[in-house]
DNA sequence: GAAGATATGTGAATCGTTTCACAACAACGA
DNA sequence: TCGTTGTTGTGAAACGATTCACATATCTTC
């Protein structure tokens, strides 16, 4: 299953920038000015654009609400997604209300647990009981879900969204999941992404590979 | 500036299948065994090992005693790491009391924040006024910064960062900071990781690049 | 309406990473 | 002691992603 992995991230990262210039009164872009925010080179935007056929002008670049129309498209941002969250602790809860997600078109519709305590099927956003996780994924048609459980619940959280059939997950716990037929993982650990800060703050300028010492001989 | 990006990302997670394979009683492993862990082949886990003079034996694999004396070394394990977070809303708070932090090995000693409701010294994490960082991050020599602050302060709370001389910043603010000369950045925006799960599901196993038509002729 | 300037679109070259393939070597058994 | 087996360590090949380079198209100006 070779998929391009980056790309997708660019054609995202493309659109923010767009909404950017739009709102600053620019009505075409470059390939020069694409590459300069989003640090990379002009001809990799041009080859991106390509691919997917946003064409420009050879003359005055890309309009650039002909690329945001094109890009809402591809990114099925032309409808609200549609979300629910799994394990509604600290992290979970914060997820929830994370004001980011409504300007991108993104929509929290429930979390689910299993601790009694935090479960409240009347707030805005419902926490229900993770019994009903299948039913309500199948029933309202949720094809995404954000993982934020502890590490010992991460793998049995995964079968059980599994059997819902969800399509994606978003994991935020410290256990990495596997993706599986018919459902793509993306794996967010801060842990780890913290302890690869350090190595590179650690090595900054250094070259990395050259443990100090050889074994003498 | 060429610098390996993913190795060190592989280096953590050896380390963390490591401490699996140690509390299941292993003593040895093989380039195969973290392989299949890691979803890589065991040629690149030569190659990794390799690269950093982690060295094994001919016949019976490695020693995973002494591959994990060596990636703690390598990854700076061998002492707490400090960081500290600016921010301290719902996403900041709720990674202060991460405890998959302390696991690691990694300690907030503070949190920083502009909001006085919010500001606490006595805490157990004391969260003090913004005002305070450069004081206080030259005073503890802390390197390293979480920064979970919304997008339309992300840059400033950068700017104040700078000064201070962090040397590393994990950015959660939906704005993509950029690094800089002795600066170190990793931005984690949710918002985009979600887009790209959408992007991936719609696409899964369908040819991504090929927007249904051609333009005729 | 022709000349000049400027930006796209893309095949070919380049670069970095991963995999292949196999020699070198350690352990084991006879 | 000597073959057999199994695994590392690594140069060379393959691959994928990015950049180069330039032909091509459009706009502008005279």
């Amino acid at each position: 299953m070779p998929m391009k992995h980056d790309i997708a991230q660019r054609l995202s990262q493309y659109r923010s920038v767009l909404y950017k210039l739009k709102a600053l009164g620019f009505v075409r872009v470059f390939s020069d000015n694409l590459g300069d925010a989003l640090e990379i080179s002009p001809a990799l935007v041009r080859k991106d654009f390509s691919t997917f056929s946003l064409t420009g002008n050879k003359r005055g670049g890309y309009r650039i609400d002909d690329l945001l129309d094109k890009l809402n498209r591809l990114l099925g941002k032309d409808k609200v997604q549609r979300i629910i969250i799994v394990g509604c602790g600290k992290i979970g809860q914060a997820l929830m209300s994370y004001s980011g997600f409504t300007r991108e078109g993104i929509q929290v519709v429930a979390g689910f647990d299993s601790n009694a305590a935090v479960i409240a099927p009347q707030a805005s956003i419902p926490i229900l009981d993770i019994k009903e996780l299948k039913t309500y994924v199948k029933r309202e048609g949720i094809r995404i879900a954000i993982v934020a459980v502890p590490d010992n619940s991460a793998s049995h959280v995964f079968d059980l969204l599994r059997a819902a059939e969800i399509k994606g997950i978003l994991n935020f716990a410290p256990v990495p999941l596997k993706g599986a037929e018919g459902c793509v993982v993306r794996n967010i650990n801060i842990g780890l992404e913290l302890e690869n800060l350090f190595y590179l703050v650690r090595f900054a300028g250094k070259v990395p590979p050259q443990p100090a010492a050889r074994p003498a001989g």
